[in-house]
RNA sequence: GUGGUCGUAGCUCAGCUGGUAGAGCACUCGGUUGUGGUCCGAGAUGUCGCGGGUUCGAGCCCCGUCGAUCACCCCA
């Protein structure tokens, strides 16, 4: 029989590793949490449209990298590759723009994308996001820059690095757009290169061929072309960030790859990936709401790749020192399968209780038995034979320290009602 | 989607110019008649990714395929 396997591409996590996972994604949800963002929770496919106006029909993401499929009923349905459209679809659909503005929301689950998979880029992929909607004020661009550094800080990242721009509002990227293509119509360039800048001129920019890089140094940028209004409220976000110590540097040649993007846009780097380097990113968008069909509102928010911060704390050895943190406080043990039933029975009160606990299952010796106490990592153990069901006492065995005290079993819950 | 590299025990890997597999770690048991972490001893474990070909004989050579990985591309 043929064995089956893992899907191409996706990534999986599992013991012991998955703690580590475990423990980035909650630090990332922590810090939009303490800040004022709120749980939305959302399908992971969607109408195949929403992707299509939302992210937009030219970009690499909707042409070449979405999982499409039709549902029973004819519909066409698509896996999401990305979180914002979703998010204000919802917003639009239930009607939270009326709310008190601006709508906070965060945002945690699986992400799809049928590229080639690569270390630190996979088909199904997770993702912690923020949104927040409704207002453009120059104080929300930092803020939602701010929730991603702190929980990179809080993780322990270093060797990371805050990129940021501003791509201005429809009107300037218009007519940046156009000088652009003048430009580019005037270089010697191969087939290839000229059907990437038709489809999105930007992209030249950040091409990695050298002969490119020089083609492009002349080229007009963006950021010379913001209106005032815009120039203002970038010069704010940076003064903002200056002022939080938030080290970041001016990158006018960022690219992004969802058309949405308007205003004050951003990258998270890490040094010591590979080529995919992007640890998270995103901006503001203030034509995606009307586009979709809700009121014409802006919004930024910010999506920050699980699965890459995890490789980044991996690659700077932040878990090489990790305390594996377990959530027992007990792990008993049977001397022998004639107590097994007594103690099964007495974990599930303790467990009922709210005793975190666990005990030896199978008939391995008691050696075999207080291995498992220690791999558990249980804060104590307790071995319960006869001599102990009889006489109503336990050695409660403390398993850093290895000393034990005797405990009555029927106010062995009294023992862990610390908290 | 394009190109390069790689695939041997649960993990990390060794395996000579082709002669039908090994180490360390982990695991199980014992040394210690009812107490883990250290030490010592013993034991179990492989369709050599999968399919085909060349050969008397393939882990090793050839073709295909699947997967991982690196770069391009793209982006979280």
């Amino acid at each position: 029989m043929r064995e089956l396997q893992a899907p191409k591409g996706v990534s999986e996590y599992f013991p012991p590793r998955s703690q580590y996972f475990e423990f980035v994604r909650e630090t990332l949800i922590d810090s939009a949490r303490k800040s004022g963002y709120q749980l939305m929770e959302l399908p992971v496919f969607e109408d195949t449209e929403l992707f299509k106006r939302g992210v937009g029909e030219s970009t690499d993401v909707v042409s070449k990298e979405m999982y499409t499929f039709e549902d029973r009923g004819g519909r066409s349905l698509t896996l999401r590759p990305e979180g914002t459209a979703g998010v204000m679809r919802s917003v639009i659909e239930n009607h939270l723009d009326k709310l008190t503005l601006p709508i906070k929301v965060w945002y945690s689950g699986a992400f799809f994308r049928a590229e080639r998979p690569q270390a630190g880029r996979y088909r199904q992929f997770y993702q912690v996001g923020i949104e927040a909607i409704g207002l453009n004020d120059p104080e929300l661009d930092f803020e939602v820059i701010a929730v991603a550094d702190r929980a990179f800080k809080k993780l322990g990242l270093k060797s990371y690095r805050l990129e940021i721009t501003s791509l201005g509002d429809s009107k300037t990227r218009t007519s940046h757009r156009r000088d652009l293509v003048a430009y580019i119509s005037n270089l010697n360039l191969d087939e290839a290169t000229v059907a990437r800048a038709a489809l999105n001129p930007l992209r030249l920019f950040d091409d990695k061929r050298p002969e490119i890089q020089v083609a492009m140094a002349k080229a007009p940028l963006l950021l010379d072309y913001l209106s005032a209004e815009s120039a203002e409220s970038f010069a704010r976000v940076q003064e903002l960030l200056a002022s939080a110590e938030i080290a970041f540097t001016i990158n006018p040649r960022m690219v992004r790859g969802l058309d949405y993007y308007t205003g004050t846009t951003f990258e998270f780097v890490s040094d010591k990936l590979g080529a995919q380097s992007g640890i998270g990113g995103g901006g503001r968008y203030d034509g995606l709401m009307a586009e979709l069909g809700g009121s014409d509102l802006s919004g930024i928010g910010f999506g920050l790749g699980v699965d890459r911060v995890l490789l980044a704390c991996e690659a700077e050895g932040l878990f090489d020192s990790f305390e594996i943190k377990s959530d027992l406080d007990l792990f008993i043990i049977a001397l022998s399968p004639a107590e097994k039933a007594f103690v099964s029975n007495l974990v599930n009160q303790l467990r009922d209780s709210g005793v975190a606990c666990d005990m030896a299952y199978g008939d391995r010796a008691l050696k075999g038995a207080m291995k498992s106490a220690d791999k558990s990592g249980a804060k104590y153990s307790a071995v319960i034979g006869l001599d102990e069901i009889k006489s109503g006492i336990v050695a409660l065995k403390d398993m850093k320290s290895g000393e034990s005290k005797e405990v009555r079993i029927s106010t062995l819950s009294e023992e862990f009602k610390t908290n």
